[in-house]
DNA sequence: TGACAAGGGTTATAACGTAACATAACATCA
DNA sequence: TGATGTTATGTTACGTTATAACCCTTGTCA
């Protein structure tokens, strides 16, 4: 098994993290204000944690990095933040491992499409526009009309399959 | 908007139940013969209840189940018949809702793919080679290796949407 | 017949999530 | 300025989902 393919710059690939945060900080502040609607501390602390952390974060985690941080809150306090930012498109929630992920492209509204892998935990958001298509047609033939998606999809990513290669190997 | 398109038997149509939990229970018990695997009482009984069920059970929901039949099982018992269940591809786990469904095909291995309706809460597991398809050329763009799928597709029913229309037009 | 594996019982607890009510912060307008 | 409404957060309690750890029973097989 070769790895020679090019490879897009995703969250499996080395690059500048803090470039990254602060750009959905930025972002994010710019599209709530255009909504009119408030990126309160607690609320923008979340997001900054969230996209922060090189994986997914589930709420109760969260919750004991504000409690470090001072911040006084209980559980409500999490998940309303959360879903205040999952209604802002400013996060989404990965199901099937109960842990919220930064959105790479909070402008434009969609469904949250992942590669989880199961060595390093990252999240990798992809862009399924032929597979949306596919969906659709699927829907379409039974009649069904499509309000949310989740699509999650396990595995192993480029990293961590040629780490392990070279660790069986060497 | 009309609904003149022919669709496919499914578990969103009229059809004869009885006959589906029969013949599921029939390959349940082969399936398990051929791999010398032990379907027990507990994990048939299991089984029986995800089928005769036109909605995905939760497991506490199948625990107070069994506790009326006088299976006298605490949570880990149905988290074991679940997980035998689910490994040997009889039932798939809906991450989305936390609910377990059986699988229409248990002979070939394959992911659970699902419509889930919103309205009447039923599943519908759909076939989607051409998903696949489009999912493993995206997997394969980014040298990720696929393990396990979750798809998970929510919103309305074409029986649901009939039915709201004939409510707003009555 | 005793060692072993598999299945299930039992207790306890971890992890995830929400209801309901109280309070604080902010806006706005008489 | 202070009465009022709205939005956000604090607080308590609890509901729901899932698992760890330990033990006992049963069947199998050398």
């Amino acid at each position: 098994m070769t790895s020679d393919a090019t490879q897009p710059t995703t969250a499996f690939c080395q690059h500048d993290h803090n470039h990254c945060i602060d750009s959905a900080m930025a972002q994010a502040r710019h599209l709530c204000q255009q909504r009119g609607v408030r990126l309160t501390p607690i609320r923008q602390r979340v997001l900054e944690l969230v996209w922060q952390s090189h994986q997914p974060l589930g709420a109760y985690t969260l919750l004991g990095l504000l409690a470090e941080e001072g911040f006084n809150s209980a559980p409500p306090t999490i998940y309303r933040a959360l879903e205040f930012l999952q209604h802002e498109g400013l996060i989404h929630k990965l199901a099937s491992i109960n842990a919220f992920t930064g959105c790479c492209n909070p402008g434009t509204p969609h469904e949250g499409h992942f590669f989880l892998c199961l060595s390093c935990h990252q999240a990798l958001e992809i862009d399924t526009s032929t597979l949306q298509h596919s969906l659709q047609n699927s829907a379409g033939k039974h009649g069904f009309s499509i309000a949310q998606q989740t699509i999650e999809i396990t595995g192993c990513c480029a990293q961590c399959q040629s780490k392990q290669n070279t660790e069986n190997h060497g």
